[in-house]
RNA sequence: GAUCCCGUAGCUCAAUUGGAUAGAGCAACAGCCUUCUAAGCUGUAGGUUCCGCGUUCGAUUCGCGGCGGGAUCACCA
């Protein structure tokens, strides 16, 4: 609806004989200023010399006011043109929810830009504990956001099989297997102590007996048993918020083919490390930071930003044009070093986007919940999911801005009532459901191809409710959009309550069902394209929208 | 001490990325069900947007300086 209100405008101030001008449209806060608004009489009063006001006067004098398009143009406050559209031009407007349905909201606005989005990235070590979900869902819907608007979208997860906190992994289930043959071990000071270490020794037991209580240094098999234990149930817990991943991409293959000893050879050649106490230094300090870091340890092995570095080199190697990484709080540190080595190597990191989001509370109620990683009573996501459900972890993690801290009440997550949030958005689709169940056992078209089928009188639709309406369903594409391109998922959220709300307070003034049958077609149409939109959102978010509550 | 994030109603958070009268939910109070799901709707009350200065037609938003909270500052990942 904003491109041809755009055309025009332009092609006035053109006629005008204006400075060319962008011309931008908000939608004003508040109602009575109608469905859009713009500042261009603004813009344009600076450069032309004359009062905004006036600027505004003459460009709304070359615009057309009916009941086709727009119902009024006004010149507001310091020089602000509002524009309310003409009902007709909604509901027509309105019909293109229905011919697209599942793709409504859906756009190639990038262009098909191969985008690699890497997420979670948990080491095998142990389980997904609670905090994770926050990075879980915001990956997942901002996964589907790109999608959604063109982004051709590999899914990646990064992972490290090697290196001290796997062999730590090996000693703290090698020593439980003792412990639980009877042997009086004490436990590691560093060790996972975690309750699962114990259940992986048993499953140990119960395979090989007490046969690997002498293997001296090679713990390899405890290693591989738990890696492969723990990357099983990460999976799985993944799978119950319906995330997959495309690749798992093993940290160790840059080892194996030499892609960490190419970086380090190119730094040195362009003299961004030096040689000091046994170790290799990256000159973090010429890219502004307070001190130099450590790459290559004095044991000759790297740390973890040289292996981040050849691992984001390899992203751009593989083709891809954008490239998103999500990232919690407490690795805010390491991405500095990683973008400078990366832009050292000559590559373009406005192409990478980092999301750091904010770390997660949890409280029950007035209660706050403790979770420490290295604790035995380790709060897991899948403790969680079973204790709220996969809507309402799926919801609650993505509905604030990554930039604020997340406190999850635990409590108003499970409570089923008018107070949770993610009911309020089901139940908005679940009563529509029930509205069509009872118009098809009146014979009334409900299904999508039998409304598009039906003569339906649209200019029947005239109430401010239904027009109300569908203009919030209208502005889904361009919020998708919008979430897309800034990676704000909560705003979806939002606006997805915003519907509801809308759609209530339209349920609540009018009656859908009636004597009225040209009248409740048309209305049964309006709940389908909000039934649509409620659908294609919570799809987005990974929220299921269920027929009846 | 340094770097990054945050500070908005009693609580949890929004605010279309610089717009007009700062909005929702919860909590409080007052109403609305013989008719399509009351898990809903309507109304009342609640604010010096942490403080100060600056930038401009206009600041919750941008800049600088404070104050307060969180995260991070390893030859751990």
């Amino acid at each position: 609806m904003k491109a041809l209100l755009y055309q025009q405008l332009t092609s006035i101030i053109a006629e005008l004989q204006y400075p060319s001008v962008e011309v931008l449209f908000d939608k004003p806060k508040v109602e009575a200023h109608g469905d859009l608004t713009t500042n261009v009489a603004m813009m344009l009063a600076k450069s032309v010399g004359k009062n905004p006001r006036i600027v505004a006067q003459s460009i709304v004098e070359k615009l057309p006011v009916n009941d086709l398009f727009l119902s009024s143009v006004e010149i507001a406050g310091p020089g602000f043109i509002n524009f309310r559209f003409a009902a007709n031009y909604v509901v027509e407007n309105a019909k293109r929810i229905l011919l697209e349905h599942d793709s409504f909201g859906k756009s190639n606005f990038a262009n098909n830009k191969r985008t690699n989005l890497e997420w979670v990235s948990a080491n095998p070590t142990g389980l997904l504990h609670a905090g994770h979900g926050r990075q879980v869902l915001l990956g997942q819907v901002i996964g589907n956001l790109l999608e959604w608007t063109g982004h051709i979208v590999t899914r990646e997860y990064y992972f490290n099989n090697a290196g001290n906190q796997m062999r730590t992994l090996a000693e703290s289930i090698y020593i439980r297997y003792c412990q639980e043959l009877g042997e009086d071990l004490p436990f590691l000071e560093e060790g996972y102590k975690g309750e699962y270490i114990v259940d992986i020794a048993k499953e140990i037991i119960a395979k090989k007996g007490d046969s690997l209580k002498n293997v001296g240094d090679d713990k390899s098999y405890f290693q591989k048993y738990g890696e492969e234990w723990c990357f099983k149930k990460i999976k799985k817990t993944l799978a119950r918020l319906n995330v997959k991943h495309d690749v798992f991409y093993n940290e160790d293959t840059l080892y194996s083919t030499g892609k960490i000893k190419e970086v380090v050879e190119e730094f040195r050649k362009k003299d961004l490390v030096y040689d000091s106490e046994g170790a290799v230094w990256f000159r973090a300090t010429s890219f502004g930071a307070d001190k130099d870091r450590v790459i290559v340890k004095s044991t000759g092995e790297p740390t973890y930003r040289l292996p981040d570095i050849a691992y984001h080199r390899e992203k751009f190697r593989r083709g891809f044009e954008l490239i998103v990484d999500i990232f919690g709080a407490d690795h805010i540190a390491t991405i500095p070093d990683v973008l400078n080595g990366v832009k050292a190597l000559g590559y373009d990191t406005d192409a990478v986007k980092v999301i750091i989001h904010q770390m997660v509370s949890f409280v029950n109620g007035e209660e706050i919940v403790k979770m420490s990683k290295r604790n035995a009573k380790t709060y897991t996501l899948d403790d969680l999911i079973d204790e709220v459900g996969v809507d309402a972890v799926a919801y609650f993690f993505v509905m604030r801005s990554v930039g604020t801290h997340l406190e999850f009440d635990i409590a108003l997550a499970k409570e089923q009532s008018d107070k949770n949030p993610v009911y309020y958005l089901q139940y908005a689709h679940a009563r529509i459901a029930s509205i069509l169940r009872h118009a098809a056992e009146e014979k009334f078209a409900v299904d999508l191809p039998l409304v598009m089928n039906e003569n339906t009188d649209y200019s029947l639709l005239k109430e401010k409710e239904e027009i109300d309406l569908l203009k919030k369903l209208l502005e889904f594409p361009e919020l998708v959009q919008n979430c897309a391109v800034s990676f704000e998922p909560h705003r979806l959220t939002t606006y997805l309550r915003e519907v509801a709300e809308t759609f209530h307070r339209f349920y609540h003034e009018h009656r859908v069902i009636n004597d009225d049958k040209a009248l409740m077609q048309a209305r049964l149409t309006v709940c389908l394209m909000t039934k649509i939109v409620i659908a294609n959102g919570c799809k987005i978010l990974s929220v299921s929208c269920p027929e009846k509550m």
